[in-house]
DNA sequence: CCTCCACAGGAATTTGCGGGGT
DNA sequence: ACCCCGCAAATTCCTGTGGAGG
C-alpha cells in the first residue's frame, strides 16, 4: 500500500480510468474496431425504425466476444437518438436469454425493461401472474409509450421454446399491437441455430443475417490498444499488450477474454505494488481470468448444483487417473453424504439426473452414456470440463 | 444369440410461491 | 380477507433399452 493517511486517498499508480476495461463498457463509436461493415449492415436492417416503420428483424452469429453485443447496443443507442430528431419514440429491450430462458421470463423482462411504470401505470410483477398476461401488458405498454419496439434477445439459443419469436414476430399482423410496431433483434453463438426453428418464426426473424468473425491477433492489438488509456501513462511495457492479444487469438479470438486480462494484469501489478505493468503480470492475469470466469458461472448457480458439482470434484480428485469419469449413482451418493453433513435435505435421484444434465449444457462438466447391462453399473459417466481443484475452489468460495 | 434388468429420461403430479379478482 | 390461478421446481410414476451374463 502507498504510504498515505488514507487507503483511499492515494493516486493510482496504475489505473487513470478503469471504467473503460469493463466489459459493460460502451465505446465510442471510433472506439469500436474492426466492425465497420458489421455496424453499417446492422444499421441499414433497422433503419426503418427512425421513420416509425417496422425495422427489419434481425439474427447475428459469432461466437463470444466477438463484438455482437457491443454493436447491437452502440446501434440501437445511436437509432434511438436519431429516431427522436423526427419525434419517433423507439424503446429498446435488452434480454439475455441465458437469464431469463423460459417464455414466460424473457416476456417478463421485456415488458419489465420496457415499462416507466410512472407514464403507463403499468406493473410488471416478477411473478404471479400468466404467460399471456405477460403479453397483454408487454403489448399495453408498447402501444402507450413507443412508437416501435425494439426487441434484443441476446444468446437466443438458451430460449427452451420458440414460443416468444413467434409472439412477438406476429404481434404486428395478428393485431395485438395498435398505435406501435415491433423489431426483433436475435443474437446467437450457434451458426446452426436456424436450423431448428420452425419454417414460419425462421422465415420472419432472420430478414437479415449478419456474421460476425473471430478478431484475429491485429485487431485484438488495435481493441487492447484502444483501451489503454485505462492506464496511468507509461504503465504498461510493450510486451503487455501484444502478449495477450497473442493468447486470446489462440483461445478463439475472445476480445472480452483479452480485456479482462489487460484488466487482470494491471490489478496484479497494483497489488504488487508494481509500477508498470510486465510480462510477468500477463501471464497470473491469464491463469486468474480462467478461475474467474469458471468462478462467476458456479456462483450463479442453485444451491443443489453446486454442491452436486463439488462432489463430482472431490471425487475426480481422489481417482488418481487423469481426468476420470464418475457414474452418476456415485455422485449421488457423497452429494446425499454432503447435505447430511449440512442438514439440508437432498433432492431425489431423478431431479438430480435433470441438474447434472442441465450443468453439461452449460458446458461445466461432460456426460457419456455408456451401455446399461444386469447387476451394477451407472451408466452415464460425469466428467469435469476444468481442473478439479479450480472447481472446487469455485465451489466453496461460492 | 437371447434375455432381462437397472438406469435414463419422458410424462403426470404435487408443492411452493406470488400475484390477481372479488 | 379470502380464494383461485399459472408458473417453476421437485417428486412420483412409468416405459424403453443396451449390452453383460447366460
Amino acid at each position: 500500500m502507498p504510504d498515505s493517511s488514507s487507503f483511499f486517498d492515494a493516486d493510482d499508480p496504475i489505473f487513470a480510468n478503469k471504467d473503460l476495461l469493463r466489459v459493460q463498457h460502451l465505446p465510442e463509436k471510433d472506439r469500436i474496431i474492426g466492425r465497420d461493415e458489421e455496424l453499417t449492415q446492422l444499421a441499414n436492417a433497422i433503419k426503418d425504425a427512425t421513420h416509425g416503420q417496422t425495422p427489419n428483424n434481425v439474427l447475428i452469429y459469432g461466437k463470444t466476444g466477438t463484438g455482437k453485443s457491443l454493436c447491437t447496443k452502440y446501434i440501437t443507442n445511436d437509432l434511438v437518438e436519431s429516431a427522436k430528431q423526427n419525434d419517433i419514440e423507439v424503446g429498446v429491450a435488452y434480454v439475455d436469454c441465458f437469464q431469463d430462458s423460459t417464455e414466460t421470463q424473457a416476456v417478463r423482462s421485456v415488458a419489465d425493461a420496457l415499462n416507466l411504470p410512472a407514464e403507463t401505470n403499468i406493473s410488471v410483477p416478477m411473478s404471479g401472474l400468466s404467460t399471456s398476461n405477460y403479453y397483454r401488458r408487454l403489448w399495453d405498454i408498447l402501444d402507450a409509450q413507443y412508437d416501435v419496439g425494439l426487441v434484443i434477445l441476446d444468446e437466443i439459443d438458451k430460449l427452451d421454446n420458440d414460443n416468444i419469436l413467434m409472439q412477438l414476430s406476429r404481434a404486428t399482423e395478428s393485431g395485438k399491437l395498435t398505435e406501435s410496431t415491433l423489431g426483433i433483434i436475435g443474437i446467437s453463438n450457434k451458426i446452426r441455430y436456424k436450423e431448428n426453428l420452425n419454417e414460419r418464426v425462421r422465415s420472419s426473424l432472420s430478414e437479415r443475417d449478419l456474421v460476425f468473425a473471430p478478431y484475429d491477433a491485429d485487431q485484438l492489438r488495435a481493441i487492447l490498444r484502444s483501451r489503454s488509456d485505462a492506464f496511468q501513462d507509461g504503465v504498461l511495457n510493450d510486451e503487455v499488450i501484444p502478449k495477450i492479444a497473442a493468447l486470446a487469438a489462440r483461445e478463439h479470438g475472445d476480445a472480452r477474454k483479452a480485456i479482462d486480462i489487460l484488466r487482470y494484469a494491471g490489478e496484479s501489478a497494483y497489488e504488487r505494488d508494481s509500477h508498470t505493468v510486465s510480462e510477468d503480470h500477463v501471464n497470473e492475469a491469464h491463469e486468474r481470468e480462467e478461475q474467474n470466469r469458471l468462478s462467476e458461472l458456479i456462483s450463479k448457480l442453485p444451491t443443489h448444483s453446486k454442491r452436486l458439482l463439488h462432489a463430482l470434484a472431490l471425487q475426480a480428485q481422489q481417482h488418481d487417473k487423469n481426468d476420470p469419469e464418475i457414474p452418476t449413482e456415485d455422485v449421488y451418493s457423497l452429494y446425499e453424504l454432503m447435505c447430511e453433513q449440512e442438514g439440508s435435505d437432498p433432492l431425489k435421484n431423478r431431479r438430480v439426473r435433470d441438474l447434472l444434465s442441465e450443468l453439461e449444457f452449460l458446458s461445466v462438466i461432460r456426460q457419456r452414456h455408456k451401455g446399461r447391462g444386469r447387476g451394477r453399473g451407472a451408466h452415464t459417466l460425469n466428467r469435469l470440463v476444468d481442473e478439479s481443484e479450480l472447481v472446487i475452489k469455485a465451489c466453496k468460495s461460492a
